[in-house]
DNA sequence: TCGGTTTACGAAATCGGTTTCGTTTCGAGT
DNA sequence: ACTCGAAACGAAACCGATTTCGTAAACCGA
């Protein structure tokens, strides 16, 4: 019987088994640690088919499993990827979350998360938690208000944003198509008859995510030649929901059409509708983004600017183990890869809130 | 100057500063490795203050942080709590992220999280990949189907299920207090002049906290000597929303209150309801389980039993750090903690579709 | 002043894998 | 048969912290 790293305390219960480690396997199936350490990282290095087989016997019998510190030690790798997101209550913010875990869980890496909860002092100390702890790489969807450190953490290890950009823009980003999900949205609004549009959004959220929209729509209104503000409600209060009231009346008679520039201030709108009447003003057309539960229910189903949110996680996660890759295959500054940005293409979903 | 461990290979472009190892530290600060590594966890084997304000000077302005792999490996604790959540689509499991979160990080710890989506396959991979990790502790939001694997799990290291129970109950569980907030559903629908009611379920739903709640109602009618019945939506498709109609449209004129089992039941509910027109049919009272943000807005605001997930949250950490403690401190198999259940309590919404 | 007990700290072992480097074996080519 | 290169594998260094154990100095009461 081999020497084990520690023997069983109670045998006769047969309750804990003896932890095992890779020399007591290796002399338990006559060969050395370095051998079974081939054998578990299937390495260029190949070994007899004979060996391999009796390594494996042995690994299957015993049910040994290596210890992920002491592999973490030497090769400086842990096949963790630290993720850090600003709003975990955000539905967009939990599909992206089962997105990443099933793609990296695909490339055998497990998902080190923190939530900032859209506080830049919390997203900072995130930072440095997790890289502390030695992940790979980083998933940054970040709240604002770090760019330099997210831009030095960059320096450090791979990392690629999420939906929203920092500022000198010199991290890969991965982000959905805002520009053309805008556009269609307002064909949408044209095409159910609106003669004026209004993009809603909130004082508080200052994200390039928004500021690209309002852009975008902007943009879009002007190529048209079409009437239309960008309406911003106050936070959380009644002013807000009081104002874009005013604006509704404002526009009476004139065949009004709405976007929400996300989730909540669709709600909020919802709020601020359910005032008039169950069901829209005569009239009044609605759109939003994102592509939430409620998007289904509420009155009868509003048309969505629906984000690819698998594909945006899976190209997010593709985009980092290629990284992950280079910095540990390549050895100096050699071939460092050039930023980069990756547009995913959403869709429009066509419900009820825009039928003519 | 001290040697280290290496040297930045461009020096003169300052930009990559030397990694940093405990021994450099100790020689700049003309100590042992063994000092500094008691400074960094505050032993009780105190320093002078003088030796301790010159560690933690050349820390400072070495900007040393130690390698976690390597504390990991000797010391055989990471400071890692593994959550594994069955459905993140599902706000419950977002916000409990969320508090999982902020209590883990109070206490120094990180949150490694797999998600099941419900897929009793994948739970099992992930609890081992989890494990194999290092996790310190586990976080179980079990999708069924792997109560023996759990059990067995709970037998190696530290577990805490959240919300949902194994079978044999060996496992520590911390949960709302189901019954209690079914009876405060059913005293509002009642207050509300509910003559009959129904508590709505899904087939596909066949989790111990749904049978708890279906088990609370049916004791809580009988007590009070209501009527009603549990009725059970088939999955998906249309035939359940029939039979939703079916069942509203049968007690016709009988003042019905109905339960939504949980959030996505309700929004099933909304759709079909949508169907019979946009507000509540006369007489008709509704209440839901979950505290969702669409409840604040569908039907003017919904009644509901929310569950105090911020509290929950911070009681299973609470609870698995004392099982770490003890695993940690104790050395044989003494003091073993025994399991627990522990119960916290929800409140009920009052919300505008419960008002007479 | 002197035994005895803390207290502060260093030397060296240790955690359990991976990786380098060197040796042996095997098969192919001439 | 002999050489040579590749393939298979082992010995030992190594990753960077923690921890044990031992020692010297400081403290302390009698």
């Amino acid at each position: 019987m081999p020497k084990m790293a520690q023997i069983a305390d109670n045998w006769e219960t047969g309750c804990v088994m003896a932890q095992m480690r890779i020399k007591d396997i290796a002399a338990e199936a006559g060969v050395s640690p370095a051998t079974v350490s081939r054998y578990l990282n299937n390495r260029p290095g190949q070994m007899t088919e004979e060996t391999r087989a009796r390594i494996a016997a042995v690994i299957e019998r015993t049910g040994y499993r290596p210890r992920a510190a002491a592999r973490n030690l030497r090769s400086s790798r842990t096949n963790l990827i630290g993720v850090i997101l600003a709003d975990i209550a955000n539905p967009f913010s939990s599909a992206m979350l089962e997105g990443l875990s099933v793609s990296a869980a695909a490339r055998g890496c497990s998902l080190m998360t923190a939530i900032s909860g859209n506080d830049p002092a919390k997203e900072a100390e995130s930072l440095t938690r997790l890289i502390d702890a030695g992940v790979d790489g980083l998933v940054v969807n970040t709240c604002g208000g770090n760019d330099e450190a997210i831009a030095a953490a960059a320096g450090r290890l791979p990392v690629v944003l999420l939906d929203r950009d920092v500022a000198d823009g010199g991290v890969d980003l991965v982000t959905s198509n805002n520009r053309e999900l805008v556009a269609g949205l307002v064909d949408e609004l044209a095409a159910a008859g609106s003669e004026r549009l209004c993009l809603l959004t909130e004082a508080s959220d200052d994200s390039p995510v928004r500021r690209e929209r309002a852009e975008a729509f902007a943009d879009e209104l002007s190529r048209r030649g079409l009437a239309g503000e960008v309406v911003t409600l106050a936070d959380g209060g009644a002013s807000g929901v009081g104002r874009l009231d005013e604006t509704i009346r404002g526009y009476a008679g004139k065949k009004l059409g709405l976007i929400a520039v996300n989730g909540l201030v669709f709600l909020r709108l919802t709020e601020a509708l359910a005032q008039l009447g169950p069901s829209l003003p005569a009239g009044l057309k609605i759109a939003t983004f994102d592509d939430y539960p409620w998007n289904h229910v509420l009155f009868g189903g509003v048309t969505t600017a629906a984000q690819d949110t698998l594909t945006i996680a899976e190209r997010v996660v593709e985009r980092l183990c290629e990284r992950i890759d280079v910095v540990t295959t390549t050895v100096g500054e050699a071939a460092k890869l050039a930023p980069k940005r990756i547009e995913i293409p959403g869709h429009i979903e066509h419900r009820a809130s825009t039928s003519r």
